[in-house]
DNA sequence: CAGAATTAGTTGCGCACGCAACCACTTGGG
DNA sequence: CCCAAGTGGTTGCGTGCGCAACTAATTCTG
């Protein structure tokens, strides 16, 4: 007498959570990137950059990759993308020589003011099909599991 | 008079919805990779072939690509992984001798049995942090962007 | 029924990524 | 004061990815 061997344990992919939840931030991010990849020629981690420095005017690579949770690689190479395009500029740190301070230039701040209310509008738009009640519900279930992972701040 | 040029156009990239959403998909699938990444050595696009294979016996690559929505050479690398382990066999279909029906071997068949539980005894273990009531208004948010979005199905 | 268009699946290529090693600089302990 | 340990940032290397081009088989059309 053999073990039956259901083919069906209960997982479809489909309404897998963990699997879902990619496929919606990778959906949610295809419609974000349409405006900063075809718009202002950014990649996903030159737009977190642009973004990151734009509201924390002279911070460093090792802020934006603690506060983007990528790579310092990803960093260093997006700032060095984001720096030959002259769309940010850096200056060695006084305090520490080791650091180098990261700014938008007059470019960079022309695009980022131009960028970020499209980006914010997009936002805006895609949660607007839900309602306010719906949102608080889903930002509260958002909440609960960054907090659970340790992904919280 | 220089136009005021705020450096905060309300845009926080810590309270983003598209990138809080991003982090915490990377976040759930790093959490459940450790289980099928550490102990089957298997990656995303594997572990996602097993998933559909294991429950759709005998599929085509074609309709993997489809239901897990990955590139088709992502699916056709990670069955030539899969067949090199053993873990699937493919024959080539009577019907159509384009396409090839892919199968669990029996080693396959017994990693699935294993792997499958394991995986849903994680996913209920993360959402057992919301109460059914959060659980369902958390749902209720995802099947309204996934469907503005076209993700359905 | 022959040739054009289409589809399943594979592969060559260029690119972005993460790891590990590295350089330059700073900090801490004897 | 000096050397070891630590930190900010960059780079070489191997890997996995998507695009585009390809092969083989099928379907559509006149």
């Amino acid at each position: 007498m053999s073990i039956r061997v259901s083919s069906e344990l209960g997982l479809e992919l489909a309404g897998f959570v963990p699997y879902r939840l990619n496929r919606l931030a990778v959906g949610v991010s295809n419609h974000l990137s349409d405006i900063y990849r075809e718009r202002f020629g950014l990649d996903v981690p030159e737009w977190r950059v642009m973004a990151t420095v734009g509201s924390r005017h002279g911070c460093t690579a090792q802020h934006i990759a603690e506060s983007t949770r990528m790579h310092k690689t990803r960093v260093s190479r997006a700032i060095a993308h984001l720096e030959e395009r002259e769309l940010i500029e850096r200056a060695s740190s006084a305090a520490d020589r080791r650091e180098r301070e990261v700014r938008l230039t007059k470019a960079g701040r022309r695009m980022y003011v131009e960028l970020v209310p499209l980006v914010l509008e997009r936002e805006r738009e895609l949660l607007a099909c839900l309602t306010k009640e719906q949102l608080r519900g889903f930002l509260a279930g958002m909440e609960l599991l960054e907090s659970f992972l340790g992904l919280q701040e």
